[in-house]
DNA sequence: CTTGATTCGTACGGTAGCGTATGGATCATT
DNA sequence: AATGATCCATACGCTACCGTACGAATCAAG
């Protein structure tokens, strides 16, 4: 039996991925996450074998949510399927794991362990995507014309410097459509 | 009249651009690009005041060829407004210049000077994209939000960790078609 | 060839960060 | 209360890197 586990690793990993996501690879630094954290760097070699270990866990870690995040769209059936890509791609994920997405998305960049890891994940959100599209598109072409559209623009947006007010999500929403509507169809609903 | 001059500042520029797409902006040090030039920092110091000079430098360089390259696409008008939309985002920009706009683009998420940096370019990439699209649509809010998909699928795709074989880029390109096709019509040319 | 300017190398101090060693503190169990 | 395990602090060595000081090498001008 652990005696009372004051900071324990899942501490350390969050504190990590806080710091990944705001900095980068280079900003996770132990002993900034133990002034962070309150301890030093003491306490840190007790739970984790060195920095990679800890670098290790925060990918696992979030390799690991994005699959159930993307497990859970799947389960949640409310709405057409139009609605639930949009839930999906327009909406984004969470505000919790989205900064930590894009940051792996940029490490991925840089690192073939990473890309690994991400590839993994990506391909499970394209399948979901393409599942969505295949009931109510029949051209294996276009479905996945579409799948890499929708995720491929609910990545980019983050990554483009416009103004993110109102008229901004008014487009953005709007373009979420164009994404969806029907095949040879105008489709436009109303704003 | 200078001296030959052997390691001007281009050179110190144009390596630090290179460290700055492979590595992020953590991976411009000034010794190792002294390395990589074959030289030692003494010649750097005589060059630039410091590492935040250098810095300053590469993105001044970005950010003129970046508008350089719009006015370039603004100025080749072969084509019809599809074809020139679909040059600037499905084949996206040069090979030269698209790793170090993805590294900024990173970059911008953590540091207020870039971010502004890279809000002025993406103003004038949209700017050339309403420009395109408002020649063959008249809804203003179609305009941006077509304009907005464009720019993100093209930037996002860049982030997503599919498979970039043949078949993918059949699906980029047709993802492309998608964006620029006529309102109402299927719109839909042959491979 | 001498002079001055420019460019570069070498050596140094200073800081930040990783990882280790070791002892002290805390807590559950008995 | 004593014991053993767990957690943490302090101190240290090590490396990488920034920036500076200063001298050497190179080149153009006269």
């Amino acid at each position: 039996m652990p005696a009372t586990l004051r900071t324990p690793r899942p501490r350390w990993i969050q504190a990590a991925a806080d710091a990944l996501s705001s900095g980068g690879p280079d900003a996770v630094r132990v002993e900034a996450l133990a002034a962070a954290l309150g301890v030093t760097k003491g306490s840190f070699y007790t739970h984790f074998a060195g920095r990679d270990e800890l670098l290790t866990a925060v990918l696992d870690d979030w390799e690991r949510r994005s699959v159930d995040d993307v497990r859970a769209r799947v389960d949640a059936r409310g709405g057409d399927a139009a609605e639930r890509i949009s839930r999906a791609g327009v909406r984004t994920f969470s505000d919790e794991i989205l900064p930590l997405d894009l940051a792996v998305r940029d490490w991925a960049r840089r690192d073939d362990d990473v890309r690994e890891r991400l590839r993994r994940v990506d391909t499970a959100r394209m399948e979901f995507l393409r599942t969505e599209f295949r009931t109510f598109i029949s051209d294996p072409d276009e479905v996945e014309a579409r799948a890499v559209l929708a995720f491929s623009f609910a990545i980019g947006r983050h990554f483009v410097a416009v103004a993110d007010d109102a008229s901004g999500a008014a487009a953005v929403a709007r373009a979420g459509r164009l994404i969806v509507r029907q095949t040879g169809e105008a489709g436009q609903s109303g704003s």
